[in-house]
DNA sequence: CAATTAGTTCTATGAGTATCGAATAATGCA
DNA sequence: TGCATTATTCGATACTCATAGAACTAATTG
């Protein structure tokens, strides 16, 4: 991976809110046990993760636990997108969302 | 550490420039058995590393790597200092420089 | 097909960033 | 003490980013 890519991924991560939700989707989709219990973030609902590994309805469950405009989380997830951080594919009228691990261990790797 | 100092970590890494000065002060510090033989950055006159785990006139070296101006290099470290990375002592002249191991760790505890 | 729900795209705006060159400060050496 | 070296700060500029709201598109359901 080249470091333009690397400087990618971080500046996906650079942003707050924007990290706020990676680490949402994180937890669901990584640690799904620590994340029912006793989250930092809170979903309307509760999150439920019914396929290991990723989350549905993600956006949505987004929207309800932040206090951003649909267009910005909509913009935000496509940033972290593009970084290559998360995958999304439509169910439907909503998206299922996971991380992508690849991802995750080049950044890993890259401060071993 | 809260959520907004990971953030500024990664906006400290965000930025090409700034990572790849990052990058060559961690590979000195922390992996100088690998950064003397096919580093990806070179420095004029070689990079010695002569007191373990950190880079004496780091920032001339820097300097010497780097198209840059040396006020976009000045700016580029504070940044880095800012989100606790590095830490830089004066030398003299010049500065000693060293990777803050804790804040490393972090990144690789949030992301565990 | 009409209505509803979910998400995207467009446009605008204010704030922040990367960069440089010039002026300035700090340190050590002759 | 004066000079050379090293790094910082300042001011300007062009660029990028975060955000919202409005208009729009896509899918589902009655």
């Amino acid at each position: 991976m080249e470091l333009s890519n690397y400087a990618n991924i971080f500046k996906a991560l650079s942003n707050e809110q924007r990290l706020k939700i990676f680490l949402m989707i994180y937890e669901q989709c990584c640690k799904p046990e620590e994340s029912q219990v006793g989250s930092k973030f809170e979903a309307k609902g509760g999150w439920c993760c019914p396929a290991a590994g990723s989350l549905e309805k993600a956006f949505t469950k987004v929207c309800d636990c932040m206090n951003l405009s649909r267009s910005t989380i909509s913009h935000h997830f496509k940033e972290l997108q593009n970084a290559g951080l998360i995958i999304c594919e439509r169910e439907g009228r909503t998206f299922r969302c996971s991380v992508n691990g690849e991802v995750v261990n080049a950044i890993k790797e890259l401060l071993k």
